[in-house]
DNA sequence: GATGAATGAGCTTTCATTCAT
DNA sequence: GATGAATGAAAGCTCATTCAT
């Protein structure tokens, strides 16, 4: 009798948080109020106090429900703080796509992307659940592994294929795309993620943000960029 | 860390050690070898369990001393965490010492930097004890600053100063040494410390890690080299 | 213990199947199908995990019925428990059938007999409800009860008219009957049984079985054996 | 830092509860008040209610320790609850050989034996502690291993090498010592010890106790007893 | 001053029971 | 009448902290 050991799966509880509301007029992505509720609770207390510092009492009592009915939802801290990530990882990979439509010259739409991605990756909040992810990580590596999947995977993931379409578009010449994609990454974060990561320095000026996307911009067109003959 | 190991002699009793004197004109700063295996046991089990993962009883076995005797000089965990980044913060800045000797043509230094700086920062302890500052920093915003510091900055500012003498030499091209220094510390690293520090691979083969810096000193000198007419 | 299994229709609402009428003239004990489904799935849970492993969801699982609905045919987990044993005891009370068609030698009866007990026996299922009738007789006396009248009592009873109709057959000679039954089945079960219900050992070969039965048949033969001038 | 997996191990707390205490003019068998005093209080809690039905908040009450206290001397609840086994299966060990002398004429001896094991088994307590040792067994095999051992094994263990002995001294002819040793121990326990562990009847008398015995010892003799030609 | 046994609040997780639908 | 989501009081266990020796 304990042998329900699907990762996510709930013993007393509601159907399925992740499973899909057939039927529905839209694809909600979280399929009840009450796991919305219990998520939203739980973003708050893991992002002020950590993953080892919020307790489940603490995220019960935030989100407005019981103990009992959040592992009705969840299995365990963990598997809540994974669908939390998950679920802000796929809010943040929106984000990205709403702020680009991958219009305009190379450079211009670089320039863009690099902007978004700065923006997203710089609030807070982002910066906080990455602290939270990391420090979980080495106890449940699993989460790391849904944090970078979804986050900086995903993320390279689509540059990449971004990439490929310029170039057979005849726009860059790229040998690896995958290679590329994470230089440009690496290049167009400068100092600012890792700064505030650390908590050395507050979140940069859109100023100094712009200079380091342009500067990793003009890098990586020089050494990319259609030679012209 | 499941060592029992004892130190050697003990005493010189506990001071005033959670009331430093930042002013004090004499250089000992850690009053008591008492003090100092405290401290030093702390260190080990800090970094390698992480804040909420280490234990006061195993720090007291650790350090050799029993756990009355760290809250005689420690009025609480927190302030032991405390006094521990406070000594690696003066250590560290102590510890600005000479550097370089690295000869031969650009390209070649700049792999073998390169090399030795991924070699050091994907060693597994060093990735958990950037896994245990980041975590702590969310609590205590000055350790991430002195690990930063006396990390990333300091090793960014080394290599500025190195990236200023190959253009006074008339070997590179250059504007922005700070900016450049910072862009070819993020290509060297590629994916590797990312993907290590969410737990999402095991450290790569040298293989990998070369083929990285290569590429990163490709672009680099791309961009930066003396440009043959 | 893990079905998920549904059983058929359901209707025939809840009734006093809490307060069982125990002389009621007609022969419908069990009140409705529904009972009948929640005692049945019951009855495999309790007697899989005991007592305080057996969880009413488990309960409801297997029976196919919801929580609530067998909160409306009994009042508690306790009373649950209770109208089981109550219910198995009716039924084992009208088991009282037919018997007995050993023919053969005495000797060879009594090996088969003792065989067919210790396969009986020792099968890991009887082992575990055994065990289970065992703790709930702590709380339930009634439960020991039971299962020792249905089992042991009975057997004991029916070898002990097996030996008095040898005796009138003039193959045996004996006595007290009742204490002659319980001595050839006590010898019969050896170490076998008590150790694997103290978990002590797995279930024994087959080989070893029939060493302890023959064991048995000889030292019984021995004493309550006819004897030849 | 958790790989303080001894059994019954301690964290925090005092010297082992089983390390002999060197210098002590007896050698005490638990040697420290604190482990007594868990010892008596978990006993009349496990007594009482069972392994599952006790909690350790109640023994801590009864015991007049803390939660904390307990987990020093035992690792957990499994721990103390098979310490409590085997210094009760020790005390009766010697309670057992405190009975007999093994003075005297064959049937005498086995007459005292048996009639001692019987009132020492047949002791309220002692039927519920094997009751309770059962039903935690199926959870926790090394308990019921622990009871049969320092129990039934025991019992056995020294009945055999008597009886090598008489076989020595020529009073006895047995092939099997231990096949002979669980012959007689199951024939004199009879159905007593069963009926009281199901709860079917309440101690026996005396005299049904002896009647039981010596029909034991009759039939024992019977078959191993010295051949008179 | 140093020790480590003792404390007890706190942790994550389970589950018998209730009640709105 | 039947459902199963929700509850919340425990459960076993840990550990920062205290204090008698």
């Amino acid at each position: 009798m304990t042998d329900n050991q699907t990762y996510g799966a709930m013993k007393d509880g509601p159907a399925s948080a992740t499973s899909p509301d057939p039927g529905a007029p839209k694809p909600s992505e979280i399929d009840s109020a009450k796991g919305r509720q219990i998520l939203d609770g739980a973003r708050k207390v893991f992002l002020a106090d950590g993953f080892d510092g919020a307790s489940m009492n603490d995220i019960a009592r935030v989100a407005g429900v019981s103990k009992g009915t959040i592992y009705s939802y969840f299995a365990s801290k963990e598997a809540l703080f994974e669908a939390l990530v998950r679920e802000d990882r796929r809010v943040q990979a929106e984000q990205l796509g709403a702020y680009d439509d991958h219009q305009g010259p190379v450079a211009e739409v670089m320039r863009r992307m690099g902007f978004g991605l700065m923006k997203v990756m710089l609030d807070p909040a982002h910066v906080a659940q990455t602290r939270t992810v990391i420090a979980a990580a080495a106890k449940f590596p699993g989460i790391g592994r849904v944090f970078y999947e979804a986050g900086p995977q995903f993320g390279q993931d689509q540059f990449s294929a971004w990439l490929r379409r310029k170039v057979d578009e005849g726009q860059l010449t790229i040998d690896d795309f995958d290679g590329a994609a994470a230089q440009f990454l690496n290049l167009v974060q400068g100092v600012h993620f890792r700064q505030m990561l650390f908590c050395f320095s507050p979140r940069p000026s859109d100023a100094a943000i712009e200079r380091t996307v342009d500067d990793a911009v003009a890098v990586f067109l020089t050494v990319y960029g259609r030679k012209s003959g």
